[in-house]
DNA sequence: ATGTGACTCAGAGTCCGTT
DNA sequence: GAACGGACTCTGAGTCACA
């Protein structure tokens, strides 16, 4: 499984733990609700300011982000 | 200090610890060497891909290699 | 409330050289 | 060996209608 694909089902399992919609999640990101689905999916190769901006919402360190995405493989 | 300024001083850390030149950092990972000059400036917005392959070069796990840029703040 | 296809366009990423 | 520049190509960012 590549990363992009551990990173969306990282961000899925965050959203759905704080009782986020897709939707809601996006709102507070500033990023579109169709967005998030891609990611979410592994369909898309994000970049830094986008990552940063998730574990902002999910109020999540970036090294506790990675820590748990490396524990799906 | 914004997060891909630290992210590039942090990769510049870990090639001078490792007696790499940007060119064969660049090499290895297969990436552009211009390309590095600019991550490690903080000047880039890289994606997944990218941080995925300056990690396997380094020889870094992502959550250890993000744990020092948290370690900059 | 989520998934999909199709789209635009700024910027991610490459390649050339010069300082 | 690294920074800088111009000129590229390609893909990520961001949006929409529709299912």
């Amino acid at each position: 499984m590549n990363l992009q694909r551990k990173f969306g089902l990282v961000i899925k399992e965050l959203r759905l733990k704080k009782g986020l919609s897709q939707e809601s999640l996006a709102n507070q990101s500033d990023i579109d609700r169709t967005y998030i689905s891609d990611i979410e999916k592994g369909e898309r190769n994000i970049s830094l300011k986008i990552i940063e901006r998730l574990s902002e919402t999910l109020q999540i360190s970036l090294s506790e982000l990675f820590k748990k995405i490396e524990e799906y493989e």
